[in-house]
RNA sequence: GGACGGGUACCCAAGUGGCUAAAGGGGGCAGACUGUAAAUCUGCUGCACACAAGCUUCAGAGGUUCAAAUCCUCUCCCGUCCA
């Protein structure tokens, strides 16, 4: 893996990049489809080539469950099997212990959960976790980890953040066994997750932990799970500061458009999140001018786009008052056309954002986004 | 002509003396959603109103009762069956 930073904005921490992996480079700062069983819903590999992804993430913990590994190693790795063969980064799980959490018992030796389809145990250590994403074929493994709720009191948040460390130690020590063992195909690498909840101390300690056991990018979790957003970026900022700079940051789960512009200036490289697909598929759509709730009583008519400003397939064939018929009428086809318009939209505005801090105009952007609500 | 059954809010439909401005669906209207157990969830939906009081409702008209969608009488409609 290789990340160079190419362009650093002036007035902010904005900064974009290359990032190459052995199944692509990829341009940062870098928004990437939330695909937790192996599909973003809804779309296809080419729907997303067609919004320009340039990597995708995938579940460990879901694809773990199902289909099961033998089934994957069967098709030739994840990529493979579900015919996307650009890079993967793969969640291990983590944030199903926040999410599942009535079905887990969290132990420092590993993860005691019951599986949410089927109600069988299981037990995982952060070492399996690892294993897996391997054996998946992920070209940026994370790391098991607890993610806290918020709030969270301090001594809970140190201990979550304690056992992230440890885990994050036994990771790293797994992932390097695998590397010494020479074999040609693509290996993929291992970042850190930050935890710390909203505590500023916590976030340094976690950050420099992470550090010194070393690895090749650094996510910040926990984010974006019910705290005030002011509080939330000044943690991140903080979290941040800890953090190397010539490697990719990645703030995992987040974000609205605003937040991700908000970040960006913060210095981080990477984001994924649920919500253009989810908002697709509940009837909201993103534009140039805000978000609108296609399914609104107020666009029956509405002959124009989507995004007038858009130039996704969905906008170019397609209004407000027929997506709106669609979703009224129950038809799939609008939530899948409302999904392809929001992860272009996302992965536009990434665009704008890598253009602009090229040209040193990241300011304009982020204050001509953030003048519009989102 | 006769015998039953039925007419409840935008639609379907429960309710058979007070706890009923009226269950439940559908439809409509709005809101939420952040490393996806989510094509999901939550509100509102007689009128008026910022809220509270208030006003008008269960085919229509009369009646019984302290009290009626609910009981009685007549009328009008709709279904099914028999002549």
């Amino acid at each position: 893996m290789d990340f160079k930073v190419l362009y650093q904005d002036t007035r902010t921490a904005a900064r974009s990049g290359l990032l190459t992996l052995d199944r692509g480079v990829i341009q940062t700062p870098i928004f990437m489809p939330v695909g937790t069983q192996g599909s973003v819903k809804s779309l296809s590999p080419k729907d997303l080539e067609e919004c320009s992804a340039q990597i995708i993430l995938a579940n460990a913990y879901h694809l773990f469950l199902r289909p099961g590994l033998d089934i994957i190693r069967e098709a030739g790795g994840l990529h493979k099997f579900i015919s996307w063969h650009k890079p993967i980064l793969t969640d291990s799980g983590g944030y199903q212990i926040f999410s599942l959490a009535l079905l887990r018992k969290v132990k420092d030796e590993g993860l005691d959960f019951q599986s949410h389809l089927d109600g069988t145990r299981h037990f995982l250590t952060p070492e399996d976790v690892v294993r897996v994403q391997q054996a998946l074929g992920s070209d940026i493994m994370m790391p098991l980890d607890e993610c806290a709720r918020y709030p969270v009191s301090f001594e809970q948040a140190q201990r979550a953040l304690e056992r992230t460390t440890l885990w994050a130690s036994r990771s790293k020590k797994e992932y390097d066994k695998d590397r010494c063992s020479a074999h040609g195909s693509p290996k993929g690498v291992l970042f850190g997750i930050v935890q710390g909840s909203t505590y500023e101390d916590l976030r340094k300690r976690s950050a420099v932990e992470l550090t010194e056991i070393g690895f090749e990018g650094y996510a910040v979790g926990g984010l974006s799970v019910g705290e005030p957003r002011g509080l939330r970026y000044n943690i991140l900022h903080a979290t941040l500061a800890h953090l190397p700079k010539d490697l990719p940051r990645y703030l995992m789960g987040v974000g609205l458009p605003e937040e991700i512009l908000e970040a960006v200036s913060l210095g981080v490289d990477m984001f994924d999140c649920v919500v253009p697909t989810r908002y697709g598929r509940n009837g909201c759509a993103f534009t140039s001018q805000g978000k609108i709730t296609v399914r609104n009583g107020e666009f029956s008519h509405d002959q124009k786009p989507i995004d007038p400003e858009c130039g996704c397939y969905c906008c170019q064939n397609f209004t407000r008052s027929y997506l709106r018929h669609l979703f009224n009428a129950g038809e799939i086809l609008g939530l899948r056309l409302l999904s392809y318009h929001n992860t272009y939209f996302f992965l536009d505005l990434m665009n704008k954002i890598r253009q602009a801090i090229k040209e040193n105009k990241f300011r304009e952007l982020k204050d001509k986004f953030c003048g519009v609500p989102c």
